[in-house]
DNA sequence: CAGGATTGTCGGGTTTTGCAGACATCCTAA
DNA sequence: TTAGGATGTCTGCAAAACCCGACAATCCTG
C-alpha cells in the first residue's frame, strides 16, 4: 500500500523505508541517485542500513527526549 | 503542546524539533548530551541547524520518491 | 541587578561519510 | 539459457561530522 508509515528505529529501518519508496515511485538507484546528485553506492548504502551511524545517533538522541522519527508518503 | 507533529523538511525544522522535544523533557544539553554519549556541541550545533548537510540530503532522497519525514512523540 | 546556569561558538584533531569508478553478483525477460 | 539491467561491494581519496576544551554570550532566577 502506498499510505504505509514507517518508524525508524536505526539505520536498517530508514533503509528499508528509502527503498520501499523508492520501488513505489518505480524508480532505479541510478535514477535516483542522479536526480538526487548523490553516487549510486550511498543509496545502496543507505537502503541497506551501512553507512550512518549518524542516523542511530540522532535516533538515540530523538528517543532520548520521548519522541520518534517516521517515514510516511508526503501526500498523506 | 506536547502532542505535536515536526515535519522535517532541512536540518533547521529537524533542529526545531530536537529543541522541543528536549524542553519538554526537561533536559539541558549537557545533561542531554551525556545520556546520549555525544558531545553538547553537537546537540547544540544539531538543534540550530548547523551541520548535517547529511540531513538535508537524506530530505532530498525522500522528497524525490514521494515521502516526507515527521518527528512526533514516541507515545502518540 | 547580580550570579549562576545554559547555550553559542571557535580551533584543532580524529573518525566517519560520501564520491568515484570498477568489478562481482543477482535477477529478469527474451 | 543467456544477455542486460539492477544492485552489492571494494579501494582510495576528499570532505564533512563529531569530539574536546575553552571562552563568550545569553538566559533565568533570586
Amino acid at each position: 500500500m502506498s499510505t504505509q508509515e514507517f518508524r525508524v528505529y536505526n539505520a536498517q529501518s530508514l533503509g528499508a523505508a528509502v527503498r520501499h519508496f523508492r520501488q513505489e515511485a518505480g524508480l532505479t538507484q541510478a535514477e535516483l541517485a542522479q536526480r538526487v546528485g548523490v553516487h549510486r553506492s550511498y543509496l545502496s548504502d543507505l537502503e541497506r542500513g551501512q553507512v550512518t551511524e549518524q542516523v542511530e545517533r540522532l535516533v538515540k538522541v530523538l528517543q532520548s527526549v520521548g519522541a520518534r522519527i517516521t517515514v510516511a508518503p508526503a501526500d498523506w
